[in-house]
Formats: C-alpha cells, sequence, structure tokens
DNA sequence: ATCAGGCCCATTTTT
DNA sequence: TGGGCCTGAT
C-alpha cells in the first residue's frame, strides 16, 4: 500500500533523504508527541536495549542474552530506521536464518508501523530466500536461468549417487550421503570446485572429490538448478566477478541487520562482508546522507573516520547460544566483529526478563566455565523468594525416568495453593538426543498425558508430496529431470530400469532434457510397444499441462494434474493404512497452494519454507531435541538424560575435543535458559545403549552449577526396580530423609574427597554400595585402580577424573587421544553358568556369551543382554 | 514387482 | 536392540 516496491528505482542521489512514507511519518509524528519527546516504539526499553536500537549509524553488534529481548530491539530498530525517515523499507536488508524468524520479525514491525508498511520490506528474509531472490535476478551471471529449480537434500543425494555411477565408482564404497555432506561443508565454506582443499579432494573416491565436485555442479547448471548452498555461493560469486551488480546493492542497502549473528556459516560471512564494506569512496557518500538525524543519537564511542567505511551494518546474536558449529557456523564470526569492522559499537543485553534468579544463577555459572567467549552475565530484576531452585533428580534408568518426569508433570497440573495449575503447553522435555523421546511418549501415551513432538519429519518431505511436487516441477520447469525420473513411473505405468536408462542416453546424447527426449523417444521405433505407448501418454500429459499452466488457475491446475495422472487413484486404490493419510496430506498440499499466486511462487516456498504447523489448541506437553529449542521458552521445563556420553554427547567429545565440549556445554545453556519458572534436571544410572545396558555417570555439566541455585532432590518414588535385591533400594530412594546434596558432614566419611564437590551428591549410599561391590571386571571400564575409592565416582576437579588412561563405556577417552576399544577386544573373563551380579538386575547366570557382551538369566529381571564390564562374580 | 531376510548403523538440523 | 536400506529370491 505504502507504494515501496522492490522495484522501486534506486535512488541515485547518496545525499538524497527519502521522504518518509506518509503512514509512518505520520505516526512517528504522533510518536513524538509523547512524554520525553520519544516515540511510543521506544518507550518500555531498557538503556541498553535503546542504545542498541538509536546507534543505527556505523556496524554495531548487540550481544544479547538469552531472554534479553533481542526481537524486540531488532524490531524496534527497524522500526526507528523507517519513522525517522533514514531509510526507505526497500533499503533495509533484514536476514534471519529461519523462516519462523522471519516471519516472527515481520509480524512485530507491522505491529510497530503499521502491516502495510511491513510489505514494502521485500529484503526481510533468510539468507536463503534473500539468496534466491538475488540469484533470480542475476541467475544468467552464474550460468542459470531465472526460473532455476532449487533441489532438497534428498534430489542432491540422488544426483551425486548417479554422479557416482557414472563415473564408474562404486556407490557402495563412496556414499552419495557422505558425498552430499562434505560438498555442503565446502559450499557452507564458500568453496568451489578449484578452491577445496587438495586433503578434502583426495579424502573422496580415490582422489576424484574435485573431479567429482565439478561433475555435480555441472550437472546442475544443465538441470538448471541450484542445492542450497548455492543459493549463497552464487551470489558471493556474482558479487566478485561483477562489481557493478555489487555496486547496485552497495546503493540499495543502506541498513544491514542481522539475526543470530553466532549461526552463521564462512559463506554466509563473506556474503555479508561483500556487502556490508565497500570501497572508501561509495561508503563515503553513502554514509553521509545517513548521519544522525535522530536528536537521540548521541555520540557514540566510535571511530567516526573507520566507521564511515562501512555500511551501517548491526549484527545481533549470543555467542553462548552457538550450537550449530557442527554445521558450518563459526563462532569465530561474531568473537571476531570488532577486528572486522573497526570501531564497532558493541551493546550487552544482559538484563533478563524470562526466568528465575536461580536459573539464571545456575545457567551463567555452567557457562563460565568456556573459554572462548564475550563473557555476559545474566541478571534479573525479579526477586521473588518463592521461586525454586533448580531442581536436579536421579533416577535409576530412564524408565525411572520417564515415570518420574510424568508424576512430575502431573503434580504441576494439580492446582497448587493458591489454587494456580499448569497448562501442559508450558512444559517442556527437552532432550539431547531423538531416541531419548520414546521412552516419554510411551509413558505419556500410558498416563493418557497429551503431548507433541517438535522437530519430527516434516510435512514436505513426507512420500506423496514429494511425489506431487515431482509432477509440479515438471510442469514448472520441463528440464528438472530428478524430478521427472521420481514419477516417469508412478503410477506404475511398466517403464522399468531400462526404459529410464534409455531416455538417460538420449537425453544426455542430445543435451537435451529428459522430458523431451522421452518425447523424442515414444515417436521413435527404439521401444517396445507398451513402454512406448506409456512414455507418449506421460509425455503427452506434461505438454498438456504446461499449456494449462498458463491459463489455469494454479490450485485448479494441480488437482487436474493429480487426478490425469492417476496419481490420486492410485492412493484411493491401495488399501494400507497409511494410504487415507496420504490423500489427506494430498488434499492439505492443494489447500496450502492457494495462498501462493502461481505455481512458481508456491514451489519456490515449498523449497524453501519447509515447515509444517503445529496443533496449537491442544494442551500438550512439548518433547523436542535441545537445538530445536533454543529461541523458545516455557514456563516449566525439564531437562532429562544429564549423563556423560549422552549429554555431553560422547561424539562431540571425540570429534570435536575441547571446542565441542564448549558447544554441548552451550547446549546445556540453551537448555537452561528455556525455563521461566521451573526447571527439572534428570540423570539415570542405567542407560540402554544400543540395545546393551550400561552403567552411566552424572554428566560434568551437573557439577558446574552452582550450589547456592540448585536443591537436589532424591527420586523419591516407590519403583524400587531391581536395585533391591542388593538391598541398596532403587537409587537415591527410601534412605530415609532429605540428603544434602553437597557432602558435608555425612558424605565427608564416604569418600576422601572433600565437601565442595558436586561429586559427593552422587555418592549415595545406594550408589556407593554398588561401586564398592565392584570387583576387577567392572573395575575395568572405569579405569579405577583400587575400585574402592568414591573420586572415581562423581567427578573431580583433578585431572584424573578424566585425563589419561580413563577409558569411558564406549572405551573413548574423554578428550580422544585413546580411542581404543579395549571394551570389545577383550574376550570374556566369564564363561557360560558363573553367576554374576549386575548393578540394576541383581543376581544371575550366564547363558550366553559373544565376545564381550553377556547374555545373563536374571533371577529377578529375566534375560537380558549386557557388557562384561557392567557384571560381577559371584 | 514385492517382500523377507541380511547388513549396517546408531547426535544435533536449517535452508 | 531396532530401524532403514539393499539384495536376492519368489
Amino acid at each position: 500500500m505504502s507504494g515501496f516496491s522492490e522495484d522501486m528505482p534506486f535512488f541515485d542521489e547518496p545525499n538524497a533523504r527519502p521522504a518518509a512514507p506518509s503512514g509512518i511519518a505520520a505516526r512517528a509524528m504522533a510518536a513524538r508527541s509523547g512524554q520525553n519527546n520519544a516515540p511510543d516504539y521506544l518507550k518500555g526499553l531498557n538503556p541498553e536495549q535503546r542504545l542498541a536500537v538509536e546507534t543505527t549509524e556505523g556496524p554495531v553488534l548487540v550481544l544479547a542474552g538469552a531472554g534479553t529481548g533481542k526481537t524486540r530491539v531488532l524490531t524496534t530498530r527497524i522500526a526507528h530506521i523507517l519513522a525517522t525517515g533514514k531509510a526507505f523499507p526497500s533499503q533495509i536488508l533484514a536476514v534471519t536464518f529461519t523462516n519462523k524468524a522471519a516471519r516472527e520479525m515481520k509480524q512485530r514491525i507491522g505491529i510497530l508501523i503499521g502491516e502495510g508498511n511491513v510489505e514494502g520490506m521485500p529484503w526481510l528474509g533468510t539468507f536463503h530466500s534473500i539468496g534466491v531472490k538475488l540469484l533470480r535476478r542475476h541467475a544468467e551471471l552464474a550460468g542459470l536461468k531465472s526460473d532455476f529449480t532449487i533441489l532438497d537434500t534428498d534430489d542432491v543425494v540422488r544426483l551425486i549417487k548417479q554422479i557416482i555411477q557414472a563415473e564408474g565408482l562404486d556407490d557402495k564404497r563412496w556414499p552419495a550421503k557422505q558425498f552430499a555432506q562434505m560438498i555442503d561443508g565446502w559450499k557452507n565454506k564458500g568453496l568451489g570446485p578449484a578452491d577445496i582443499p587438495e586433503g578434502d579432494a583426495r579424502s573422496f573416491a580415490n582422489g576424484k572429490g574435485r573431479e567429482l565436485y565439478k561433475a555435480y555442479q555441472d550437472r546442475l547448471q544443465t538441470l538448471n538448478a541450484c542445492d542450497f548452498g548455492d543459493l549463497l555461493c552464487h551470489p558471493i560469486r556474482i558479487f566478485r566477478a561483477y562489481p557493478d551488480v555489487l555496486k547496485e546493492y552497495h546503493k540499495r542497502f543502506k541498513y544491514i541487520l542481522v539475526d543470530e549473528y553466532q549461526d552463521t556459516n564462512t559463506a554466509q560471512y563473506m556474503w555479508l562482508r561483500l556487502l556490508a564494506q565497500r570501497p572508501e569512496g561509495v561508503g563515503k557518500s553513502a554514509n553521509a546522507g545517513g548521519r544522525p538525524i535522530s536528536p537521540h543519537v548521541g555520540e557514540i564511542g566510535r571511530s567516526s573516520a573507520e566507521a564511515r567505511a562501512t555500511v551501517n551494518i548491526c549484527c545481533v546474536g549470543d555467542d553462548d547460544q552457538s550450537i550449530y558449529g557442527w554445521r558450518g557456523a563459526e563462532v569465530d564470526n561474531i568473537l571476531r566483529f570488532d577486528k572486522d569492522f573497526p570501531g564497532a559499537t558493541i551493546i550487552r543485553l544482559e538484563r533478563n526478563y524470562r526466568s528465575t534468579a536461580h536459573i539464571l544463577g545456575a545457567a551463567s555459572h555452567l557457562i563460565a566455565h568456556n573459554e572462548g567467549r564475550f563473557g555476559k552475565t545474566l541478571f534479573t530484576d525479579r526477586d521473588e523468594p518463592e521461586d525454586d531452585k533448580v531442581h536436579v533428580h536421579a533416577a535409576w534408568d530412564s524408565e525411572e525416568e520417564a515415570r518420574a518426569v510424568g508424576e512430575t508433570i502431573e503434580a504441576y497440573q494439580r492446582p497448587d495453593k493458591q489454587g494456580n495449575r499448569h497448562n501442559l503447553n508450558d512444559m517442556a522435555i527437552l532432550v539431547r538426543a531423538s531416541f531419548q523421546m520414546r521412552e516419554f511418549e510411551d509413558r505419556f501415551v500410558t498416563l493418557g498425558l497429551n503431548y507433541r513432538v517438535i522437530g519430527g519429519p516434516r510435512f514436505y518431505e513426507r512420500l506423496e508430496i514429494r511425489d506431487a511436487m515431482a509432477f509440479f516441477r515438471v510442469v514448472a520447469q520441463g528440464a528438472d529431470d530428478l524430478a521427472f525420473e521420481r514419477i516417469v513411473n508412478v503410477p506404475k505405468r511398466g517403464l522399468g530400469e531400462a526404459t529410464i536408462r534409455q531416455i538417460h542416453d538420449t537425453a544426455r546424447a542430445l543435451r537435451i532434457p529428459m522430458l523431451e527426449a522421452a518425447a523424442k523417444l515414444a515417436e521413435s521405433d527404439e521401444l517396445k510397444p507398451k513402454p512406448r505407448a506409456a512414455l507418449r501418454e506421460v509425455a503427452a500429459n506434461f505438454e498438456r499441462w504446461q499449456k494449462a499452466l498458463e491459463t489455469t488457475p494454479h490450485t485448479e491446475l494441480a488437482e487436474t494434474i493429480l487426478e490425469e495422472s492417476g496419481y490420486t487413484d492410485m492412493w484411493k486404490n491401495d488399501r494400507s493404512a497409511e494410504a487415507p493419510g496420504r490423500l489427506e496430506n494430498l488434499k492439505e498440499l492443494i489447500r496450502s497452494m492457494e495462498e501462493y499466486e502461481s505455481l512458481r511462487s508456491f514451489l519456490e516456498h515449498v523449497a524453501l519454507v519447509m515447515d509444517a504447523e503445529q496443533n496449537a489448541e491442544l494442551d500438550a506437553v512439548n518433547i523436542m531435541t535441545l537445538h530445536s529449542a533454543k529461541g523458545l521458552e516455557f514456563e516449566t521445563v525439564f531437562l532429562p538424560g544429564w549423563e556423560e556420553g549422552l549429554f555431553p554427547h560422547q561424539r562431540a567429545l571425540d570429534e570435536g575435543g575441547r571446542s565441542g565440549l564448549e558447544e554441548e556445554r552451550r547446549l546445556a545453556y540453551v537448555g537452561l535458559t528455556r525455563a521461566k519458572k521451573n526447571l527439572h534436571l534428570w540423570f539415570v544410572s542405567n542407560r540402554r545403549i544400543h540395545g546393551l545396558w550400561q552403567s552411566t555417570i552424572p554428566s560434568r555439566f551437573l557439577e558446574e552449577l552452582p550450589e547456592a541455585h540448585v536443591d537436589v532432590a532424591e527420586s523419591g518414588n516407590s519403583y524400587g526396580g531391581y536395585g533391591n535385591s542388593y538391598g541398596g533400594g532403587s537409587f537415591a530412594s527410601g534412605r530415609g530423609g532429605r540428603q544434602n546434596p553437597y557432602g558435608t558432614s555425612r558424605f565427608d566419611t564416604v569418600g576422601e574427597e572433600k565437601t565442595g564437590s558436586f561429586s559427593n551428591t552422587y555418592a549415595t549410599p545406594g550408589w556407593q554400595r554398588a561401586q564398592a561391590n565392584r570387583t576387577e571386571a567392572t573395575d575395568r571400564n572405569w579405569g579405577s585402580r583400587s575400585g574402592h575409592q568414591v573420586e572415581r565416582i562423581g567427578y573431580g576437579e583433578t585431572d584424573s577424573g578424566y585425563g589419561a588412561g580413563r577409558t569411558s563405556v564406549k572405551g573413548r577417552t574423554i578428550d580422544g587421544e585413546l580411542v581404543a576399544k579395549s571394551v570389545a577386544d577383550t574376550p570374556s573373563a566369564f564363561s557360560v553358568g558363573d553367576r554374576v551380579f549386575h548393578q540394576k538386575f541383581g543376581n544371575g547366570n550366564i547363558s550366553a556369551i559373544e565376545g564381550n557382551k553377556l547374555t545373563i538369566d536374571f533371577d529377578k529381571a529375566g534375560q537380558k543382554r549386557v557388557l562384561d564390564g557392567f557384571v560381577a562374580a559371584v
């Protein structure tokens, strides 16, 4: 409505100050009439937030801790820039990582400045969606046509597989999936085939890595397609090769804003740098027009000479919440910000509006164990003596853990003294790895407790949706061979591998898309009558649909395609249990198309905006991974599975060493800071991993929590498990009265280790008895020499706790120096028939031995398979 | 074409 | 242990 479409001409005069659109101007004026002469949108910001909003010029880094109002700052800043007439909506580049974040930002800016004005923000979006936009405009500079297709991961893997096979390589030995990941990694770093390190190139397919990568890129080009990485890499290459194009965008973007800067990878960083860092001349003039206009902007401590060389870039992020290093994110980008952009203003947001003081205290203390960080400490003004401390619970095994969490949830649901009860929607269980979810789901099903799993398989990844999309893709973009191949024989038309090979060969020989090749073949006499007729029909269908594309409304056309191709009938005739659901999904797909104006725009959104909405109506407990919880908050949070090996995850330690551990710790920090009021952590003593029961020890992160904010609870249950068989009772239960978690008098006598160490917390009598009962065999797994020292159990501060020689359950040392499979390779010292004792299951007889895996008939627990290291001869 | 059985694997995930 | 994927037999 404001009329600022993206096609609005650029402002050639750098000094021209755009007149604000009337709507916004009016608002700003009205806003200013308030007290302090401050516009309404600035009210309610704290001083740091306000500074972050009003420091519009020069590079700014906003270090926004969890729950400190990051999105608010970002959106208000944009509103401020617009309201003060510093730029038009179309002159602001605002990038996020996820569609969700982009959507939220749009919506919140809309609230601030009016819906209509947001429409004029064509450059607010994810890195990828903005990348597509750039690339569609300049596709020919990357050797593409502007209607290129965006391939998703699945397509990419299939394509790579074809290439590997075409090279005459064994695709088993050199898995396509693995190579796809390598390519993705390279693209995350902005590396083309020519740029990859020799070592990388050599490590795949006997040194054919580079060649294959090249072949893959060539193939993409012929397919007129891109993968996700290309959406960033192509624009980077274009910017570098065509300075004029880059200059155009330098002129256009007066303000750049970046959300979640700590998650940027190298390619994204390069992309931003290209757009932000401009040659002296351009920078100077562009900035001159943008010099402080607002009366609120005072002189900020920054060198104006240096700042002038750079665009007004504002990056918002939190180094402590960088949890995506494994997919290419470089925390370093944020840590280096002031070196990349000299004279940058760094603003810390540390005032937290989300959590209780206990939660913040716990989280801050934990994260302080990391080295590579800026260092922030969250604080709150909240002063509620009633607030609970952070609870740490012990459970015997994951089943008990699920049971106890279920009980706690039910307790929260009941009205408390004040008559308040908690909604399930306000509770979340955040797990490290998704296999942990199952136990909770099982339990909740039994209890009849509603739950929802967030982050499962996506709507657009379902088979039927992908099939349907493939039909649409071929119609929209006839050169999309991958899509064509997917559905050429769907429903079954008797077009077997041989025919498809032939289409392939023809296509390659004539350098035409497969669809065209198919049409040609259908008219030739190279095929047997049956496939020939089938192909002819396929070709005719697509020809007809492609014609209809211009004239028929896209939803209608989509329905027609699914009908005429026989695809809907295929599922109608399918008697399997999933068929009705699939038909339902197809309907949903068509329904969702209505929101887009054309088939093409729909396809693009599906490629980039893959998400399905959840049922928010239902009151249900949320279950998700810690990763997908980032950015969310809940009244009550449960964090199960805080055990060594699981959290921190063994693989993170093995592969990432110290930085891997730090990322795990940040993940823990993210978990803790999701909670507003109630926070419950759990660890179990036994967990079944890959079908084998393993003893586990509490996560070192538990030990890193400060005493003052933590309350160690007993699991307080009456499900004794099998623990009773050795008289210890279930772990930490039934010992009469609360135990002092910090090992004062009571625990001093047990271990040599001094008080103050959290480790003593876990030195409860039952646990200790079990430890004391250990024999040599058990100790082998723990690397214990004497076998009876408590310090072995918990984690001392000393290196000996996880230092050299300590063999973990998986047979690896913690810091990955030694990868010895001592467990697996050592023949068992037991024989069939031996009577043994196991911590969890009690006594039993060995009925079979396979290497170090024992099958034992337990007296009470029945038959189980366990590693020999966990049992002791009786 | 379809399914049973063997084989391998087993964090985290967005676009 | 259990699920996904591929293969080889019907």
